[in-house]
RNA sequence: GCCGGAGUGUUGGAAUUGGUAGACAAGAUGGACUCAAAAUCCAUUGUCCUCACGGGCGUGCGGGUUCGAGUCCCGCCUCCGGCACCA
């Protein structure tokens, strides 16, 4: 190495740091520009993979800067949580002090990496100034009837000893141990992301600068259906039930119904039956089994009540099954099954030997299978020759003539699970009490501190539990005794609007001051990883809704710009400490410093794409870099005091060019393209000085390629600019202009073609005219070769790029 | 199974709207410099035929549209991610 990177890289970082370069307030007099990353865990040790994402997260910080945006690029911590928990009981330290020194460490690889943030603002979810308005935000919640608590059966988690939302749950298991989930029934705190279902769905059409995969993803997880509901009576008793359907056009084909095992039907039809006995003994495996154990087992399982229902539309009586495949959860919890239009029901009717109905008239060849498609109804009474839609039309108009069914809408999304019988998270904050039941804790009392523990291990119930003088209280109401809520919250409701106190993070009076998220929000820049596209993302959707509603926060949609950014893969798996493959920086740091790091992190590939590590990757950015050095500081060639000469407008023109490629580069994510732009541009410059540049144009030339420079490797960047004579601080210099003159081509090559195949091809103006190429193609020697003896067709002229002659 | 996304030299990858496939790197080979090595610089590097000029083939596989396809369409294969009995 030509320089000394640990030298000017610790020089620059001060220099940034000291001058405050990256601390901003709002100022309505420029344009603002708000760059958020997820925020992290601290989890101490950062590699390779999370250095990727900073990496471009700076990027982006320090090019929206020189572009003249009030650019705010804040930095926090994602403090609560299991992680820092687990660590406690591994270690027996107390989270917060572990949370604390691991910051630490994080901030100094961060300031390693030259990554810039404004420091002011910085916040994390552990400490009461922030779960304080986690607690406030929950009452609000509360307030409008969207937090209530609920007995469910809810996922347990053996091993963490706690519930798990559904979104948590993976194939069965935890999403964090892997232990295999049960299925308890406890009272658990939610909220009501369901009343939002249908805007969390609407607004993802505005979301035009999401990835097409997250917006499908998030569309499938709210997973909206139309259909209808209708009631059955039970033939044998007085009772009745509801099901659910999306195809209320195939209810002529219903040769059976399913209720799922825990409908609370069950018990009154077969009460008293010989089959009560079977039924009972269903139900009971159905509810020890885990959900993998269900999936396991593939086929359908199922047992019959002994009753039957009275299908509306013909009066046939059909026997009412109990099985595991109908959902409680879902719809009604109960369907009718028509085993001609619907695989499942197939699947069962086979199984059971249930008969089996076509009411929709499958293509000629089709039999075998449920046929789920669209065609004309048979065996349908007044719906036979109608179409699928019209004939869901009918009969959903019949079902409202008769008053015995409705059109509706259902959805997949559940209501969020928040409770956590977790130690290391925000206190929910209700007492309950003898006499007045649950009572919300004043906001005048928040935050209601996390106690300290002696023992954080969980035990089916919250390790808070056992803090008695903690848990016991006075109500609030009445004065009486009360005993505090134990649980506390999941993590994922800090992160739903850590971004708004961003705007306002030292705010003691609120929550946030609305006028200065005003000025802030919407986040124009969101990066983080895509296994946050569901649920994080979805959240802080929803919060802000709320806040929307509230009238605290102007905008409904919080993040007008994602970008989720790819793993970074070693031997084959995400680069990550559990799996024991993490590539640690600081050699590198030693050794080639971290411009050369950040470079290579930009080149490796497309940044959405997943990218694998190699170990000498960082050296090829590392020599880029020295070139770059060497032309700057003149070891590369001496450049001469001289009149100018048709090859310094090439110089020139190299460098608008590539700023015009970077910055258009920059502005679609594409770093890894951006990158060789300007190694390109630094071969061409110490070309053209090892030819005897001019001193005027070379340095024109490198003020260009350093601050397009700037962004990516912005310490030797610097370094350079100010080596160069330039006094200013760089990263407040204007991005480079380009003048169109000198990027506009003016000679191009023409491909001249014989039947697709290049033939020849010629230096030509740029503003050539298609019959002066055709002529030109046709008086090509090599193109008269290949013409031979045939005859030509016809000639595609598309100048100035390409002429294709076509030659029978 | 369903929904996304991807498949290009030895490797990472480029080709932005259908118009020169392989930019820029990594690695390798040869050369210069050196007592030697490292570093640096220069050259070559998809594949096959040819002494060469030049030509054939080539973007997972099979078809198609087009003057022209890595790019568009149809049918497959493989890999990655998400969801998974949602009626």
């Amino acid at each position: 190495m030509s320089y000394d990177h640990q030298k000017i890289e610790a020089k620059w970082q001060e220099r940034w740091a000291a001058e405050r370069t990256f601390n901003v307030v709002e100022d309505p007099s420029r344009p603002k520009f708000y760059s958020v990353q997820m925020y992290p865990y601290p989890s101490g040790e950062l590699h390779m993979g999370h250095l990727r994402n900073y990496t471009y997260v700076d990027l982006v910080t320090r090019y929206r800067t020189m572009r003249g945006f009030n650019t705010l690029a804040p930095m926090g911590w994602d403090s609560f949580g299991l992680p820092a928990e687990n660590y406690a009981i591994q270690t027996g330290t107390h989270p917060a002090d572990s949370t604390a020194s691991q910051i630490v460490k994080m901030k100094e690889q961060l300031r390693r990496l030259g990554a810039v943030y404004d420091w002011d603002r910085e916040l994390a979810s552990h400490t009461p100034e922030y779960y304080r308005w986690d607690q406030w935000l929950f009452l609000q919640l509360y307030h409008r009837g969207l937090a209530y608590k609920a007995a469910a059966p809810v996922n347990w988690c053996p091993r963490d000893q706690t519930v798990l939302a559904n979104e948590q749950v993976i194939e069965g298991h935890c999403e964090r141990c892997g232990a295999e989930v049960e299925r308890r029934r406890l009272s658990q705190w939610f909220f009501r992301i369901t009343d939002y279902a249908e805007r969390l769905l609407a607004d993802i059409d505005t979301l035009d600068d999401w990835p097409d995969r997250v917006r499908t993803m998030q569309r499938n997880w709210i997973g909206r259906s139309e259909g209808a509901t209708f009631t059955m009576q039970v033939d044998e008793i007085d009772a009745a039930f509801e099901v659910y359907t999306t195809r209320p056009d195939t209810v002529f084909g219903m040769t059976f119904a399913v209720l799922a095992p825990e409908h609370p039907l069950v018990d009154e039809l077969v009460a008293g039956t010989d089959r009560a006995e079977d039924v009972r003994a269903y139900q009971q495996k159905a509810a020890r089994a885990s959900e993998i154990e269900r999936l396991a087992e593939g086929d359908k399982t199922g047992v019959f009540t002994g009753r039957h229902a009275v299908n509306p539309v013909n009066g046939q009586r059909v026997p009412i099954f109990v099985a595991e495949y109908v959902l409680l959860g879902y719809g009604t919890g109960a369907i009718m099954a028509v085993p001609g239009q619907d695989q499942r029901d197939w699947d069962f009717a086979v199984k059971y030997g249930l008969e089996i109905i076509r009411t929709v008239q499958p293509p000629d060849d089709f039999e075998g299978e449920a046929y789920p498609g669209d065609g004309v109804a048979v065996n349908s009474g007044f719906l036979d020759g109608l179409g699928l839609d019209e004939a869901k039309e009918r009969i959903i108009a019949w079902f409202e003539d008769q008053g015995i069914g409705h059109r509706n809408v259902n959805y997949r999304l559940r209501d969020w699970l928040v409770s956590r019988q977790r130690y290391w998270g925000a206190p929910i904050p209700f007492v309950s009490c003898d006499a007045c039941g649950l009572v919300p804790v004043p906001e005048s009392d928040l935050p209601v501190l996390l106690p300290e523990v002696e023992d954080y291990t969980p035990k089916g119930a919250s390790p808070l539990a056992a803090v008695e003088d903690w848990v016991n209280t006075v109500c609030p109401d009445c004065g009486g005794p009360a005993r505090r809520e134990t649980d506390t919250m999941d993590t994922f409701v800090d992160s739903s609007w850590y971004f708004l106190r961003y705007c306002d993070p030292h705010n003691q009076e609120s929550i946030f001051d609305p006028a200065k998220v005003a000025y802030w929000m919407p986040v124009d820049q969101y990066i983080g990883g895509v296994e946050h596209a569901i649920l994080h993302l979805l959240y802080a959707r929803f919060i802000t809704k709320v806040l929307n509603d509230m009238g605290l926060v102007e905008v409904d949609e919080p993040f007008r710009r994602l970008f989720t950014q790819g793993m970074l893969v070693k031997d084959g798996a995400k680069m990550s400490k559990s799996k024991g493959n993490v590539v640690a920086p600081d050699e590198y740091y030693d050794r080639y410093g971290a411009d050369a790091i950040r470079l290579f992190e930009l080149f490796m590939g497309p940044p959405t794409d997943d990218a694998v590590w190699s170990d000498n990757g960082v050296e090829g950015t590392a020599r880029f870099l020295d070139r770059v050095w060497k032309l700057a500081t003149g070891e590369a060639g001496e450049v001469a005091d001289r009149g100018l000469e048709p090859r310094d407008r090439d110089a020139l023109v190299a460098a608008h060019r590539a700023a015009a490629k970077v910055t258009d580069d920059i502005e679609r994510f594409s770093f890894n393209t951006a990158v060789p732009a300007l190694m390109t541009l630094t071969n061409e410059l110490t070309d053209y000085v090892r030819r005897g540049g001019r001193r005027e144009t070379l340095d024109e030339a490198v003020g260009i390629l350093l601050r397009l420079l700037s962004p990516m490797a912005p310490h030797i960047a610097h370094e350079l600019w100010e080596r160069t004579g330039r006094d200013t601080m760089l990263a407040r210099e204007p991005w480079p202009e380009w003048d169109p003159d000198l990027v506009r081509h003016e000679r191009v090559t023409l491909i001249m073609q014989v039947n697709g195949k290049v033939r020849d091809r010629l230096e030509v103006d740029a503003g050539i005219g298609a019959e002066e190429a055709e002529r030109l193609a046709l008086a090509s020697s090599r193109v008269k070769e290949r013409i031979g003896e045939g005859q030509v067709e016809k000639v595609i002229s598309r100048p100035p790029k390409l002429v294709n002659v076509v030659v029978s």
